[in-house]
DNA sequence: CGGTTTATTGAAAACCTTCAAAGGCGGTGG
DNA sequence: CCACCGCCTTTGAAGGTTTTCAATAAACCG
């Protein structure tokens, strides 16, 4: 387990055996978790940071009036909660999407590590960066773009990021989310959603049935809402000539 | 000048001498900058982290059809690309809105520091989480408010975030952004802002005239958009007992 | 298989954008 | 000091996108 962490950490930055040996200390707790379950809910104190092994999240927040924003997404490899552990107090809530199992770390030892190594900081740091580029270009595409075009864009960006952890074949993958998930994700109301699915599949881009969600034409699904990958940041040299990230499969037997 | 930055970091975290002494280390370049002018284009490797000491900035991306979406606002005492500046190369730009007083601090300055420096990093982080909050926000304003609330809540927000560093007024501040400049931020049309300031005007609760904005009746304002201001974690233990973050009123004679 | 959730569709209304024109404001130069 | 120019703001009208409401169909789950 504490290899699967390592492991990440390594393919962003080299370590040395004191920083590995530092993170074998920790005594990571697995979790199985149910969909729709909350991991963190709003005004806790963040203890743990919880690591997607297996699932999907969201990180989200519910209006005064109801109304549910879904900022941010988690698949297998993503911590869900890296960014706001320092914070006293949440000021959102995390949730599963699908069944999903998990490990949670405790926010102290995530502290005592980052104070004695600074290459597991950096590595850290460095993912959530990336998570917060995601955020940025969700705001772009939130801002900038149509219902259909938007919808596009979140299913480019899924495409990605779940190849760079091997969990898409012929472009298809898991796709557990409804249609109201997309549209609290997305800023639309649900039966625009439906709308937009109907036209991308009349495309002929996408297949989405049973929960699962096929990329019929990749390239032309790109340049149906103008994708621009740079901001996933996933050809970087410390990443480049791993075509999957190998600590995810690792971890799959357990 | 390196005491305005200290001053800023031990709002968040106690620093050792040892801190302080790596802090004025640095030689950070003063620099003085046209209003719409790029402090670095997308594309760019950071070399240096900026830090607005007055005037206003933001984050920007411009799509391939031209279209500006505005990420982030920066005000005095502000890290422009403190979050980014590991990243191998800019996925976004940053660029003044009015003229600015800007501090940079060389990229490997930063990391020298942080790789000895713990509570400086904590300190650094702990700004980037709250830049990443208002961020998250930022998304669920688009997202899930319409037109007149979006805006209502951006003036909300940039009242208390100037409030926090003594650059309000009688509920009044410097406002240079021009209507472009919001629609481009909250996924408008230009001609759209406009309606929405004369609403906003309409109903009493706001003058901007002469690029000076007042909020004519706060609390009104905020129960308009449904404002919540726990996500500039204003409040915490650290910050507590201090009206007006130090730093920023020495660095203005300089 | 029955009940519940989720997805689809139509029609009307709300909101926002686009286009176009006019008015205001500030700065510059005569 | 005034006239002019450019940029920014305001307003109207038409059109497009999206929401809301409501009803039906399909999928999912013990």
């Amino acid at each position: 387990m504490q290899d699967a962490l390592t492991r990440k950490l390594e393919s962003f930055e080299e370590l040395t055996d004191a920083d590995r040996a530092a993170l074998r200390a920790l005594v990571p707790r697995l979790r199985q978790v149910p969909a729709r379950t909350d991991l963190i809910q709003e005004g806790d104190k963040p203890e743990n940071v919880h690591l997607i092994l297996d699932g999907y999240a969201c990180r989200y927040k519910v209006l005064p009036d109801g109304q549910r924003q879904i900022m941010a997404f988690f698949v297998p490899g993503d911590f869900c909660d890296l960014n706001v552990f320092i914070l006293d107090q949440m000021d959102h809530a995390i949730g599963t999407i699908s069944p999903c199992k998990t490990v949670e770390i405790p926010r102290h030892a995530i502290e005592d590590i980052t104070a004695h190594h600074p290459r597991v900081t950096r590595a850290l740091m460095w993912c959530a960066l990336v998570d917060e580029a995601v955020l940025r270009e969700w705001l772009v595409n939130i801002g900038g773009r149509q219902a259909d075009q938007r919808i596009a864009h979140l299913f480019c960006e899924l495409l990605l990021r779940l190849e760079a952890v091997g969990r898409v074949t012929d472009n298809s993958f898991p796709f557990p989310f409804t249609q109201t998930d997309i549209a609290d994700t997305m800023g639309l109301s649900d039966v625009q959603v439906s709308r937009s699915l109907r036209e991308l599949r009349a495309l002929g881009l996408i297949h989405l049935k049973r929960r699962v969600l096929t990329i019929l034409d990749v390239e032309q699904l790109k340049a149906y809402c103008g994708f621009n990958p740079n901001y996933l940041h996933l050809r970087n040299a410390r990443w480049s000539g791993r075509r999957q990230v190998p600590w995810l499969s690792s971890v799959r037997g357990e």
